[in-house]
RNA sequence: GGUGGGGUACCCAAGUGGCCAACGGGAUCAGACUGUAAAUCUGACGGCGCAAGCCUUCGAAGGUUCGAAUCCUUCCCCCACCA
């Protein structure tokens, strides 16, 4: 830790250097380093604290080093302990190899696969799949002592509360790949989340001893947030980059709803913004919080980069026409209509004597609530707004001179929750 | 294998025959305030239902009782100490 490097200067700027080996800096300064990261397939999608890692690879590649991107297909199947409090549920081999690819797909669109520095996919099913468990047992296990491996954090933590006999064996596994990535591609170099540094260090004895050589490991600080809170949870789960899961509008609205503590953190965790763009947004809040000028270039970048220019324009303007002023009866048709895609959309019925629409319905149908009792409660405490009118329970029927153009409703729970339902 | 302690709703945690859908805290949701903030205050918070009410829950299965999360039996799991 005593050298410096351009590279390890600009991510400890940016606070995402938690630890790193002795040595690195040298390593880093000596030339093109190929360094990789291990992605397990554990959900359908990645979600936003995943960025974390991706971002750190990517400024490897910047820096001219070269990245892997590794899916855990194999590891996946077995369970990361780290990290973890108790034993995980196995997910079923199809589930992972499907999620293995959309992440694996995902995980492509950060990268730049040409040039010197071309980065590369690879998934670790394709080498940890055809060992046979007594080659394992021969070669890997032979290399670590159980002593060792209960000196490691993830399974210390464990030993109270129990830990399979399969999640113990996880850190042979990533130092496996660790290792097995050294012969194929050179790999000297391992990056991940702080909880991984156990896992890492593991595969750097492995290397030293297999193959007598000495490599790498940087770990990245875990994200947190100001309030408390889990980072990357919104009221409706995990923040996902795959738009059927968390729409572009969900993200964009993720970014810009972070809190002041927090925004300055995440412009230098998550975007390629310079020192002084950074700095004169951190001076920007500090002046002008209520104008959320960071908040706003965050969520327009990383909704650029996630979902393209296109998908901001549109939820840049779909924020507008939510949060401004404007009356929702001048909305457009087409605005409705784009705006369908991005909000919890649904068709209702008319209902045949032409009464008018439920409140309750609306709200049900968008999934706003979960059933018309919880809708209920919603509206008896003044959470529902339909067509930027409050509604009560007295009040609650839509009649057709009260649709928006196209036959639309423009549902609101809460302050930020919309809904959209069209009537047929 | 022995002895002792324990398994309560999303999490922590009270409750040891009726006043228990179950104290309290956290999380979550809503309201006020505001910047689509934070903090604070207020309300909601097992499920369904406009409501009356109905249904399901206190590790599992049986039993006692008019009535059990609370008592009894068997079983499962966790923790501590001993072996």
């Amino acid at each position: 830790m005593s050298q410096s490097h351009p590279l390890l200067d600009e991510l400890q700027w940016r606070g995402l250097l938690a630890q790193h080996t002795d040595g690195l800096a040298a390593h880093l300064a000596a030339g093109s380093v190929t360094a990789y990261c291990g992605f397990d397939p554990t959900a359908p999608s990645l979600h936003v604290g995943n960025l974390v890692p991706v971002m750190g690879l990517v400024h490897l590649q910047r820096a001219g080093h070269r990245p892997i991107a590794l899916v855990g297909g194999f590891t996946g199947m077995i369970g990361d302990p780290s990290g973890k409090s108790a034993e995980r549920a196995l997910q079923s081999l199809e589930v992972i190899e499907e999620n293995a690819r959309s992440i694996g797909a995902q995980l492509a669109r950060f990268f730049d696969f040409s040039g010197p520095a071309a980065a590369r996919m690879a998934n670790n099913v394709d080498w940890l799949g055809p060992v046979s468990l007594l080659d394992f047992l021969r070669t890997t296990g032979k290399h670590f002592t159980v002593n060792y491996m209960l000196a490691k954090d993830s399974v210390k933590s464990r030993l109270e509360a129990g830990i399979s006999y399969t999640e113990f064996t996880y850190m042979l596994l990533q130092a496996h790949d660790f290792a097995e990535l050294h012969r194929r591609h050179g790999v000297t170099l391992q990056v991940g989340g702080s909880d991984q540094w156990g896992n890492m260090t593991a595969g750097l004895e492995l290397i030293r001893r297999t193959a007598g050589a000495e490599s790498h490991v940087l770990t990245f600080p875990l994200v947190t947030t100001a309030s408390g809170q889990k980072f990357g949870k919104s009221e409706a789960g995990a923040v996902y980059l795959d738009a059927a899961r968390t729409s572009p509008y969900k993200f964009y609205q993720f970014w810009l709803g972070a809190d002041d503590r927090d925004v300055g953190r995440w412009l230098r965790f998550f975007t390629f913004f310079s020192r002084d763009e950074i700095t004169a947004l951190d001076e920007a809040t500090e002046a002008r919080p209520e104008a959320r000028e960071a908040q706003r270039a965050l969520a327009a970048d990383m909704t650029t980069r996630v979902h393209g220019p296109d998908l901001l324009r549109t939820v840049e303007a779909i924020s507008q026409v939510l949060f401004g002023k404007g009356d929702p009866r001048d909305l457009a048709v087409t605005t409705l209509a784009a705006m369908a895609s991005e909000v919890p959309f649904a068709e209702l019925d008319a209902p045949a004597d032409g009464a008018g629409v439920d409140a309750l319905d609306l709200v049900v149908a968008t999934g706003l609530a979960k059933s018309r009792g919880d809708a209920k409660r919603l509206v008896e405490q003044g959470g529902v707004a339909v067509n930027g009118r409050k509604v009560s329970m007295a009040d609650r029927v839509l009649t057709s001179e009260q649709w928006l153009a196209g036959r639309h409703l423009l549902v609101k729970k809460g302050s930020r929750d919309w809904g959209l339902v069209r009537v047929r």
